[in-house]
DNA sequence: TCTTATATATAAGAATCCTATATGTAAGGG
DNA sequence: CCCTTACATATAGGATTCTTATATATAAGA
């Protein structure tokens, strides 16, 4: 799995990103974020509970409780107007990044 | 340019990238990753200097006091075997990122 | 009954960035 | 001669976002 230091700030554009397909709770991010990168990106739950908490207060999302097929309570999220305005932008500034160490560090997309 | 949050872990690759062409001084060294990714991506260098000494310890770059051709002292830091060593796993681990948030999050290379 | 999977929550700590501040020399303009 | 800009390194204090560890609780299956 791809590291710590290197994966910082991963977690915002991923958890916009997931949650552009339609709505979900925490626990289900995790694994479709894993799933989908291939185990690359991974994270623990406890950084992505606060993360919610934090994109929630800046209402990029709204979560409301919701009772699953299991009977399990479960804070489920869906992405508001303001959040899929600020995916674009995001993933604007990630293609610089990328753009910019291709050039200065020689990355090469795989 | 690009924010503070995304561009975390990469000033590390950043430094190494820029003394595999050579020897520089950290002062330089701002000027270069600033130039060569046309101010996309730019450190304080508050930033820098800290990280030139925690790199120094890990033995993947080397410092020494040089008089630059202006009088002053500067401390001119080159890269190590062991830095050397380092770059090419961390260029892989920086293209499994970007392959990951190409999938994911739909982040294109402009 | 015990374990595993599901589901959320928080605390404590590490790492890496920021702004602000400090120090000092050299060069150039007014 | 003074003032500003460029050069050059250094540290303090704060913000953010990861980590591991811990806690709680229910459902399903062996």
């Amino acid at each position: 799995m791809i590291g710590a230091g290197i994966k910082r700030g991963t977690a915002e554009l991923a958890v916009l990103s997931v949650l552009e397909n339609g709505p979900l709770h925490g626990y289900e991010m995790a694994r479709r974020i894993e799933q989908q990168t291939k185990g690359a990106l991974r994270f623990t739950l406890a950084a992505l509970y606060p993360m919610l908490y934090r994109m929630e207060q800046r209402r990029w999302i709204r979560g409301s409780w919701e009772i699953g097929h299991n009977g399990r309570r479960r804070r489920c999220y869906r992405l508001t107007a303001a959040g899929k305005k600020k995916l674009s932008p995001l993933r604007q500034e990630w293609a610089e990044l990328f753009s910019a160490l291709r050039r200065l560090a020689k990355v090469t997309h795989a």
